[in-house]
DNA sequence: TATTTACTTGACTAAATTACTAGGCTATGT
DNA sequence: ACATAGCCTAGTAATTTAGTCAAGTAAATA
């Protein structure tokens, strides 16, 4: 497992749009607005979540983007291997030739970190988070910030 | 938290060099050979690990490192932590900055995967390791190929 | 005390990866 | 038709990794 920024990123993104989806498609200004992520680097990102089904797609003006499914169905991890971070962690990717084609030292040291991590991002789902109460007030705080950014371009 | 071979090389010669501690100081070339690590880049890790306290060195003919405490003192979260791989995850490093001074929306999320896995790595002890069955057959077999690369070489 | 052996230090570097940007194209609603 | 929004491919600057190289210093043995 790695876990950089584009993970972030891209974990970030869809539960925004978990928390945003109901009257119609989100559009990624809008996320790139809200998150602090450029616009640019949302469309690589989504157009990876798309091509492995978490989300749908509308062109066009009013278009966006949608959850292809419920909240309650996209884990975490789920999110994180479609933008390609893996969340495995051992060198050899389970398969035992971590040296010279046999196990290395460290091999179930890393197998079972890994169990750990993997069993913990794969129980968090968005819908989980959006019900949470701190997801709830940051959530808030950068609903109001576009508002008055928007107030101000008038 | 960054998982890279700087990391694992730590862990698994830490881990040799806990299998073979006992009998008088064990020198990098024998580790480099049995782990397959280049003995220069050993050198360097093992100056950060004895520069944090985990390792004593000796030098001269003869010399090499010894732990500095007992195997079941030292956690593998020290040894990552000790060569700069910090076990962190967050971005802002837990101080809630994440976002123009303020919580980012996935603050929590990345905060709880922390504590799984520094509790994770925090508790198994170089100690548990060298007990595991298949720790030692991997050294029994690391141990065998060595002494019949020193046998060749006569 | 000369020599060997081993550890120390710091600078340097090739390769890979990350986190983007640029620019053009395609579809859709008004 | 035209503005809007997604789609796609390349390219790229900065950073990090995973080392190497060279010139030491310290300790033990003969």
């Amino acid at each position: 497992m790695k876990m950089t920024t584009k993970g972030r990123y891209a974990v970030t993104a869809m539960l925004d749009l978990a928390l945003h989806d109901g009257d119609g498609p989100v559009n990624l200004s809008e996320i790139s607005h809200r998150q602090d992520i450029s616009l640019t680097y949302l469309e690589q990102l989504f157009g990876k979540l798309r091509r492995h089904g978490l989300i749908e797609s509308a062109r066009g003006p009013g278009g966006g983007y949608r959850l292809a499914m419920t909240p309650d169905e996209i884990s975490i991890a789920k999110v994180l291997y479609s933008v390609d971070e893996p969340v495995d962690i051992t060198r050899c990717g389970g398969k035992q030739n971590c040296q010279n084609d046999e196990r290395c030292l460290t091999h179930d040291l890393w197998m079972e970190l890994n169990r750990h991590v993997s069993d913990f991002l794969n129980g968090v789902m968005l819908g989980d988070l959006i019900q949470r109460n701190n997801v709830k007030q940051v959530a808030a705080r950068q609903d109001l910030n576009l508002m008055q950014l928007l107030q101000q371009k008038q």
